[in-house]
DNA sequence: GCAGTTTTTTCGGATTTGTTAAATTGATAC
DNA sequence: GTATCAATTTAACAAATCCGAAAAAACTGC
């Protein structure tokens, strides 16, 4: 059982995340509406993992993450709707773990704190960055290099590639991913994946030829 | 004298194979009949290997993969009447080991069983690609190669040889095929699948021979 | 508000799947 | 061996589905 503090302003997350986790068995949540309360909390307890909301009323998730890493290497995942804004890039600097992005599936916001919390008590080095061939992605900057190059994605194209780069070789059917970059009860047109993996292909220039379609069935990063 | 654990809520199916499994000599079955008493009786006793049902009350196969997945590398095969590859796919992402269609024969539930059970002992890893003289397919990535020559196959035609590499030299009926690349409650005509056959002898090239016809009662993969 | 970007829906061409019927093959009886 | 009937293969076509491009809508930051 990991005991995990979840700072968040927006009552309606975190109900849903804590219904959800509560009905699982591996997480015991804990909740602080803003920083401020977040703080306390986090000084007053023991915590394996910290899951912060950038916007807050207050203190905000930038200013509470600088605070704990003064004190801790516990680590923090940052929760934000925001992805392009230079401010972002901040949480860099300030040590956080990785980010994860709204609107999210609860479900993988669920194992993917899973994973992290495994890792970081089996001591294994939390590992930052995925490379491969001439692509880097870097979770904690959100940032995408070809070649060296900062390429610019926006959100959904990002975590669409970040999902293909943590399972190359995978095939991956159009369901996961709108788990994975939309949530799990979305009603769209699976078309929209079509067209955010086709901008894809075209920003990752020779590269993106990796992204090979598997009639009927999906997508696959080879 | 191997653990196993099976996860099943149907308590037709549970008796069954308890019934088969106990007048041999080499598994131990202990039952579960939803997810959560599965997770429970995963957290509390060590097993060789679980067989999960996809869709249970609660709890889902799915989701109980998930989780056992994150703790063990423990095989885990789905039981399961779904045969839509979309699912298949999404357990294969979840790190199951093999899928075992309904209905299916408790004779061959069991010899796999026993088969990765040993294979697992020996430390071999388990091996998710099927060979078979020229012809290998990846189902992780729902990739098919004969001869070292990729083959792209539409989906009927890959779960269709996948089913014959995974019960060679057994008579198939065209009924049987229906189940698995199409679904129990199907309305088509049979001379579809000999259509799809065709193809498949077509482009599997040499090794397309090694599909016999049976008359009058289905095909058979030697 | 406006301009540019991102997301979503719509739509046509391509591929796959399903039906039908003729040709072929195999089994059986004489 | 050949005639006959049934089952299978093959091919041609129709229907359904899938994919990706373009257009429309929603959203951003200014």
């Amino acid at each position: 059982m990991y005991s995990v503090l979840l700072v968040e302003d927006d009552s309606q997350i975190r109900e849903v995340i804590g219904d959800y986790f509560g009905r699982r068995d591996k997480i015991s949540l804990d909740f602080a509406e803003d920083g401020n309360i977040g703080l306390t909390k986090f000084l007053n307890n023991s915590y394996d993992l910290i899951v912060l909301d950038i916007m807050m009323p207050g203190l905000d998730g930038f200013e509470l993450c600088r605070i704990i890493r003064k004190r801790s290497d516990i680590p923090i995942v940052f929760l934000t709707g925001k992805v392009r804004e230079e401010d972002v890039l901040y949480g860099y600097e300030l040590g956080a773990d990785d980010y994860i992005v709204k609107p999210f599936s609860i479900k993988i916001l669920y194992s993917k704190l899973i994973a992290m919390l495994e890792r970081a008590r089996s001591d294994a080095p939390v590992r930052k960055i995925i490379e491969s061939g001439q692509i880097t992605l870097d979770p904690v900057k959100l940032e995408v290099k070809v070649s060296g190059q900062v390429v610019d994605l926006p959100p959904k194209e990002y975590q669409i590639l970040k999902y293909m780069m943590e399972h190359p070789g995978a095939a991956i059917s159009r369901k996961l991913l709108l788990a994975v970059a939309w949530g799990d009860d979305m009603y769209i047109t699976e078309r929209v994946i079509d067209n955010r993996v086709k901008n894809l292909r075209h920003k990752l220039q020779k590269e993106g030829a990796r992204i090979k379609t598997l009639i009927g069935v999906g997508y696959r990063f080879d």
